[in-house]
DNA sequence: TTGACGTGAGAACGAGCGTTCTCCTACGGT
DNA sequence: ACCGTAGGAGAACGCTCGTTCTCACGTCAA
């Protein structure tokens, strides 16, 4: 393969580690299985990735970035505030059908590795502020009280943690239904 | 050591796996750490559970008849049919305060060996259908109706995800809060 | 043309671990 | 007392895997 510059082949790492971190598990998948699914050289992967933790960090934070995006971007064709509310779960249950879907990659990833490394729980820890975070300006933007925001993040958390368990959209028609029940409730 | 009868060697080496596997991960355990802290040898393990996956899944079986015994232990204490219900998530707040807490070793395992391990996953979905069921028969004792025990068993899971991660029991009290809230609408 | 350098292919290294085997001790039945 | 057997300690085996090293090749500057 010609000369592969730098940035071309950390995206081509990135996306095979994507798809077998995601669909096997990260102990599963060996450095040796990136570079095969990838094309790139195991040297030039430990340029770019001194070591695998790195590799799974970078994973996590390119991943959580495209999820909110497209969550985000789901969300914004919607009018209403209350609308928009209800629209993370149905995006959630889309995203549930999708061929491959293993449940949520962070939830996954953290009880393969929570014990153990302490990078990977930051990622974690940094993309479930971030979901709620998001979750709490939809709340305030529809003007609702504050307190809603947990609520509805326990729910997403509940609906993400089922559908992978159980290999079934459904949960995220269940979580809407109540957070349509929550959304006015009190 | 002097001759131990078998059961006793059994339950040392689930005593040994549970707090083990549940503290640091179930692939970051060894076979020989299971004998250095149960003080069963590895032939005897190896009689016991012919392989790890074995004791695996035992550790999961076993975790779950106590789990839910105690749950439903606690829940008993409670004479109104709805304070049952949130009672649930009472005793949810106290495990997640619990030294040691690390989330549900369910919900963890899935993470590490749902895509590697039908025996595991098997075990997951069981349990999860268990305690679902247990739901839904606090429901149907309330006279609630039944749609309502969906909801309650996600805001249950989202609970148990996000008290380990953030390592907090406050989620409890967001899903007690939340489930109160969907007991009497609509 | 030459030589230094970067790179790819893949061997090599070293550690960890699931599983089995060896060897020795101790005990129970006769 | 003697033998057969079970069991414990731990070495050994085979494999996987993260990481590094070797070596040959191709490229580019002088």
């Amino acid at each position: 393969m010609a000369v592969m510059d730098r940035a071309v082949a950390r995206e081509q790492a990135l996306d095979a580690a994507e798809e077998l971190f995601y669909g096997r598990g990260i102990q599963a998948v060996g450095m040796d299985d990136i570079r095969a699914a990838s094309g790139v050289s195991l040297k030039r992967l430990y340029q770019l990735f001194p070591a695998k933790e790195q590799l799974v960090e970078a994973y996590l934070e390119r991943r959580d970035v495209r999820w909110r995006g497209r969550l985000a971007e789901f969300v914004q064709g919607h009018e209403d505030p209350e609308e928009r509310i209800l629209a993370v779960f149905d995006w959630l249950e889309r995203w549930f059908g999708e061929p491959g879907f293993r449940g949520c990659a962070w939830i996954n990833s953290y009880g393969e590795l929570g014990a153990t490394s302490s990078r990977v729980v930051a990622q974690v820890r940094s993309h479930k502020r971030a979901f709620r975070a998001y979750l709490a300006d939809l709340v305030a933007d529809a003007g609702l009280p504050a307190p809603l925001t947990g609520r509805l993040f326990l729910l997403a958390e509940g609906a993400m943690v089922t559908a992978g368990i159980t290999a079934t959209p459904e949960p995220a028609r269940e979580a809407r239904q109540a957070a349509a029940a929550l959304l006015h409730s009190t």
